[in-house]
DNA sequence: CTCAATTATGAGAAGACGCGACGTAAAGCT
DNA sequence: AGCTTTACGTCGCGTCTTCTCATAATTGAG
C-alpha cells in the first residue's frame, strides 16, 4: 500500500546523498572531491561513493587535475551534460522553432521553419518533425538518443498534452501533441500552452529568475497568459488557466481590432511611436491598456510578484511597458513589478526544453 | 551553507521513519505494533524504536491490549492528541468565534461572542481574547499550554499576519493580528484572511476534501474569495490574492446594493424564494449572478476543480447554488463543480485551527 | 637534486540504523 | 496440562556515514 511514504532503508540515504552531489556537481564546472563534499554537506568519502555511482551511470566524469597548485593534485569531476539530450519545440501559427539541449539545458542546435496561419495540421506537424529531426541529426545524436521532448503551441492544452481547444491553428483541436512528439523520437513527450511555457522559460533563466510567482503575458499575434506559482506551472484542471475568453471585462479591446483601426502593423506603430508620432503613441497606449486589462484579472486573482510581458509586442520595449505599468497601477491597489521578457520569441521553445528537462531530472536523474 | 539539502546521515532515516509511524498512528485509533509497522512499511523493530521515541516525546501512549483474542496480547499504541492544543479564532465584523482543538484537530471547546460593525478595534480585541481565554480555561489547559494560535479576519492580511487593509472593521488597518494572538498565549501566532481560512477548512474536512485546487467564495455580509492551489493556501505577494476590488467586471453588482433595492434582508429573501415568491426569486438570481461574476474571474484565471460557496448567503441553499451554476456556466467554457460549504459560519475559525495545526505539525511534530 | 611543506587520497575503526531470524512469553482452546 | 496461536524481544548481519591517521603526489625553496 505504501501511502505513507517510500521505504526508508539505508538505500534512501544513498539516493539522497547522490542527489546532493549531483546538484553540487551541476552548480558549476569541474570541482574537486573536497569541494563537492563541502558543497553537498557530506564527508569526502560519501562524496566519493556518490561520484563513483554517478560516473558508472554516465552522469559524471573525472577530468584532468589542475596544475600549478601545491600539494597532491585533487581529482576533479564534472557533470556529463552530454550524457543525454532533450528537445524543445515551439509549434506556432506562423513559426516552428526546435531546440536541442543537453542536460544542462544549454541549447546545442536550433532550427527554425516558417509556416503560416493556414498551414493545415498535418503539414504543420511534418514541418515540426523536420525541424526537430534536423536538430537531432546535426548534433550527431542518434534519433533514439533523446531523453524527452516537449512542445508548446497556441490553444488550450490539457494535462495529458492534448490540444483541447485551438482557435488559431487550423485542425489543431483534438490533437495529441504530446503523444505525437514522443512517438517521433521514442521518448516521453509533453506539450503545453505557449504562454505557459514562455513563463517557464523566463522563470528558468530570464527576467523572472528571482521570483517564484509570476504572470506571463504573451502579447502579439499570439496572445495568452501563463501562470507560475511557487515556481510551478499552473495549467488548472482542464489546462485553461489564464484563458480569459469569457470574462466580461469592460473596456477590454482585442489588439487585432486596435491595429486594424490604426491601419498599420505593430512593428510600424512601435517604430512611429519611438519617433514621437502622436497617433502611434495613442495606439500604443490602447494596446497597453488592453494588455493591462487582461493582466489585471490575473494579477488581482493571484497577486504575483512579477508580470513579464513577452510576445511580438514586447518589441515595443520600454515605452509600451511604461504604459502597461501605468494602466495596471490604476487597476490594482498594489501593482506588481512589470518587466520585459528576456528571451522574446525563443521563450516558448526554451520553456519546452525546460519542461522536458523537468521530466528528465525527475525520472532519470532522480532529482 | 547547506543550500543543497539537509544533512543526510542515518539520523535522517530515524526522523523519516518516526514520521511515518506518527502518520500511521494518526490514521485511526489504537493500533498494534505490527499493524503500525505494516502501515508505515517498516519492520516491527523499527516501528518499536520510533514508538518509544514518540512515547518519550509525549506524542504516543500505550493503551491496554485487546482481550478475547488468541495468542499473546499485542501492545497497542495511540496518538496522544491531548499532548498539545491549538486555538483558532474568527474575529469577524459581527461575531467572534474561538475554537480550541487538540492535535487531531478535534474541537474541544468553543466560545462565541457577538460584536457589531462599529465595535472599535481595541474592544474587539478584548472580546477576542476573552473568548479565546474562556476556551483555554474551560479545557483546563494552562494559559501557556497552547502550541499555536491563528486568527481569521476580514480584510487583506499580509504574509506576516498583519492586517494591511480593512474596510469593514474600524481601526483594523495596520493591526499586527498574528503578533497579538501569539502574545496573548505566548505561542506562535498566525493570521489570515477569512475567506482564505474558510477555504482551508473546507479542504481539510469539508466539501473540498477530495480536491486540491479550489476557489472559495465567501458570500454574505462578509465577502471575499479564498484560493487554494495544490492544497496550499495562496495569498499572493501582499496577501491580496482574490481581492477583485479594482476589476472592471461589467454587470458586477454588489450584493448589498441588490438587497437594499429589494428592501428585505437575505434571510427573508431566501425564505420567500423557497416559497416561490417571484420577486424574491429574481433577487436570488441577481445575487447569484453577482457571486458568479466574481467567481468567474478566479475560475478563468486558475481553472480550479471546485468552487465552494460559503458565508451567510450559503443559507440560500441549493436554489441559490443552482443559479450560481447556471450563471457560471455562461461565463466559463468548462465550468467547474460548484458546491455548498460544509461548515458554514464555523469554517473561518476551523480554518484558523487548521492553520495553527499546520505550524504545529511542521515545527513540533516534524511532519 | 633533495627536502620540507602542502594537499589530497585511501584504508580502517566506530557508531547508528534497519532488517531478518530465532527463541521466548502470554494468551485462548481442548 | 498441553497445544496452538500470536506477538514480543534479543542477536547478528549488512549498509551507510563519519572520524582518524598513515600515505601519496605534487610544489617550491635551498
Amino acid at each position: 500500500m505504501r501511502t505513507l511514504g517510500d521505504t526508508h532503508d539505508t538505500a534512501l540515504l544513498r539516493r539522497l546523498n547522490t542527489r546532493a552531489i549531483l546538484l553540487a556537481l551541476r552548480q558549476s564546472g569541474p570541482q574537486t572531491l573536497t569541494q563537492l563534499a563541502r558543497a553537498a554537506g557530506l564527508s569526502r568519502q560519501t562524496a566519493e561513493a556518490a561520484l563513483s555511482d554517478l560516473t558508472e551511470r554516465g552522469l559524471a566524469r573525472e577530468v584532468a587535475p589542475t596544475e600549478g597548485r601545491a600539494g597532491r593534485p585533487a581529482r576533479r569531476f564534472t557533470f556529463r551534460a552530454e550524457a543525454g539530450h532533450v528537445l524543445g519545440l515551439d509549434v506556432g501559427p506562423r513559426r516552428i522553432l526546435a531546440m536541442l539541449a543537453d542536460l544542462n539545458g544549454d541549447v546545442i542546435e536550433e532550427r527554425r521553419l516558417d509556416a503560416d496561419e493556414h498551414t493545415p495540421a498535418a503539414e504543420r506537424l511534418v514541418l515540426a518533425e523536420r525541424a526537430a529531426t534536423a536538430c537531432v541529426e546535426a548534433a550527431g545524436s542518434a534519433r533514439g538518443g533523446l531523453w524527452a521532448a516537449a512542445a508548446g503551441t497556441s490553444g488550450v492544452v490539457d494535462r495529458s498534452g492534448r490540444v483541447s481547444v485551438s482557435t488559431i491553428v487550423p485542425g489543431w483541436t483534438g490533437l495529441d501533441l504530446a503523444g505525437q512528439v514522443g512517438r517521433w523520437f521514442g521518448c516521453p513527450g509533453f506539450a503545453a500552452n505557449d504562454a505557459n511555457l514562455a513563463a517557464v522559460a523566463e522563470h528558468w533563466r530570464g527576467s523572472a529568475r528571482h521570483v517564484d510567482d509570476l504572470v506571463y503575458v504573451l502579447a502579439g499575434y499570439r496572445s495568452g497568459h501563463g501562470l507560475l506559482l511557487d515556481g510551478r506551472l499552473r495549467t488548472g484542471r482542464t489546462g485553461s488557466a489564464g484563458e480569459l475568453g469569457g470574462l466580461p471585462l469592460s473596456g477590454w479591446e482585442d489588439s487585432s481590432v486596435v491595429l486594424a483601426e490604426a491601419g498599420r502593423d505593430a512593428a510600424e506603430i512601435f517604430e512611429a511611436a519611438r519617433e514621437g508620432d502622436e497617433q502611434a503613441l495613442a495606439v500604443v497606449d490602447r494596446l497597453a491598456h488592453g494588455i493591462a486589462r487582461g493582466a489585471s484579472a490575473l494579477v488581482l486573482v493571484v497577486d504575483p510578484e512579477l508580470v513579464v510581458v513577452g510576445g511580438g509586442f514586447s518589441r515595443g520595449g520600454e515605452s509600451l511597458l511604461a504604459r502597461i505599468r501605468a494602466h495596471l497601477a490604476e487597476m490594482c491597489l498594489n501593482p506588481p513589478e512589470v518587466t520585459l521578457s528576456t528571451f522574446g520569441e525563443e521563450s516558448i521553445a526554451l520553456g519546452a526544453v525546460r519542461m522536458a528537462l523537468d521530466h528528465v531530472e525527475r525520472e532519470r536523474l532522480g532529482l
